[in-house]
DNA sequence: CGGTATCCGTTTGGATACTG
DNA sequence: CAGTATCCAAACGGATACCG
């Protein structure tokens, strides 16, 4: 295991550039459930218990919360149908999300073979 | 604005995974600060308070505490030189940092655009 | 079903002071 | 300089109950 830079020819400029934009991210999308959230509803829409059900262990206080924090910043749609006589809501993806996927599956990647890696190590 | 999926074609299995997996990333390396520690890292050694500046408002208590466990978890080295009769300590990048290249570099991206959508929409 | 309201414990993180 | 100790406020998040 040796010391080991990125580049070796990063300014300290564009280093406080990455940080400052990596921390405009998180505050979007960062915490626990956000991009879960996005995850579940990307092979299609979902209804409020259905997307509950998909993250394992997420509260419907949390859940509700951030779809309303979703939907805000463009990333979900929140639809009401009626359907023979009772409402049903659906969430689904807008086009906005699909920005993120660059982000979700390189943390895919890494967090499988972390998980790997973590594994083979006990 | 339109509705919109990631693929078509995704199961619900491989939907699962995915949720797992960016969450096993997330636990390691979410929070606020982690990953614009190793950011910070990323041009070069730097020493406790140096890295303080370079973040810009993050407390001593917290950094002291992320650094620590960026040590345990294997992305960042500790260590204690004696220049001259006084002590100094220095933070450097391990190789494993190396794996978070591109969920770095995607967040990366991501905040800037974002950011610039952001601000042109006001 | 699709939430909201309330309560409450835990975690996070900033401020300040202090130490070797 | 490189932290640690203490205190405190705010955010996070789970449990439960309840509502239309």
């Amino acid at each position: 295991m040796h010391e080991c830079n990125f580049k070796d020819q990063i300014s300290d400029q564009q280093c406080g550039e990455m940080i400052n934009a990596v921390g405009d991210a998180l505050y979007v999308i960062g915490g626990k459930w956000k991009l879960r959230i996005i995850i579940a509803l990307s092979n299609g829409k979902k209804r409020f218990n259905e997307l509950q059900k998909a993250l394992n262990g997420i509260s419907a206080r949390v859940l509700s919360n951030d779809l309303k924090d979703l939907e805000l910043n463009g990333f979900v749609r929140r639809t009401e149908r009626s359907e023979s006589s009772n409402l049903l809501v659906e969430y689904e993806l807008l086009e906005y999300s699909h920005s993120l996927m660059n982000v979700i599956s390189s943390l895919n990647d890494w967090g499988t073979m972390h998980k790997k890696k973590i594994m083979h190590k006990d």
